[in-house]
DNA sequence: TATTATTAAGTTGTACACAATCTAATTGTG
DNA sequence: CACAATTAGATTGTGTACAACTTAATAATA
């Protein structure tokens, strides 16, 4: 393999790609745990929005998580089709969906209340380490929402 | 919104949903500076390895990246259709494909080479503090690994 | 109030991620 | 050498992400 050498596009110094590689790396580490609440990483997600609120709107959820109603809707449809929320329409604004909790929704989260433990679990590091790693990803996510 | 409050199911307070949004806010700032190079953000950082080795296999590019061939497979497909790569079969090993970089794919090198400096910018952060998070994220990547 | 603009959600199409499976080539072992 | 096991890559199917567009409802304003 020839290398071309240039520090600037390597790809092991950048950042974006530590980022990318830890992202698909967590989200595979969580798969085994939330296959056992046949849920999906983003699925997952959603329902601890809900789990905290109860009742949202779609707009709502894409704000909280930046995601559009192009990944959302369909995701909503899957929940709804396993029977963990509802998607009734909002009588004052018809365009509006209230997603709400199911009793079958809300019951799941028992199970859920043991994952975020085990997930630390498999990081290896210390509480204060993993609040540091997070303090910076959230600076650097709220410096690029600025610029 | 009626709250069910327990800290430990907040989305919020999750280094998951921390890392996930970043990874994906990372990937959206990069999409215009990349669509001048007609590439995806994916198809940006397979370059990178090319740029950097020359000659791979799939298995390489796999391995680097923690891909595997149905990922890879149809992104180098869509590399070799824009005239960037090639794909030839490896004549000692005939289940081995060779990546190479095309004259094509060589000379986007150089319109690639003002894309770090622009993103850095976009963070609005210093090196020393970017390079932290990069220093902190590889860690936990490391030590999640290895449990 | 008629009509224009805006908004919420849905739809369509492209491109990842990845599990599961398949095929063909190579390696290992009796 | 035969044949089982392994390996590299391709394929299929599901589920995100997101751009671009559509539809239906509401808000704004001439």
């Amino acid at each position: 393999m020839t290398a071309i050498t240039n520090e600037c596009l390597k790809v092991d110094k950048q950042l974006c790609f530590s980022i990318y590689k830890l992202s698909n790396a967590i989200i595979r580490s969580y798969r085994p745990l939330l296959k056992t609440l046949d849920l999906t990483y983003l699925q997952y997600i959603v329902m601890m929005v809900l789990w905290e609120h109860e009742q949202v709107t779609v707009k709502e959820i894409g704000e909280k998580l930046t995601l559009d109603s192009g990944t959302l809707t369909p995701l909503l449809k899957r929940l709804d089709a396993k029977g963990l929320i509802s998607r009734t329409r909002c009588t004052n604004d018809e365009r509006v969906r209230n997603i709400c909790l199911t009793a079958e929704g809300l019951k799941l989260r028992e199970l859920a209340l043991t994952v975020p433990e085990k997930m630390q679990c498999q990081t290896g590091m210390g509480y204060e380490e993993l609040a540091a790693v997070k303090k910076g990803c959230d600076q650097l996510l709220t410096s690029l929402n600025e610029s």
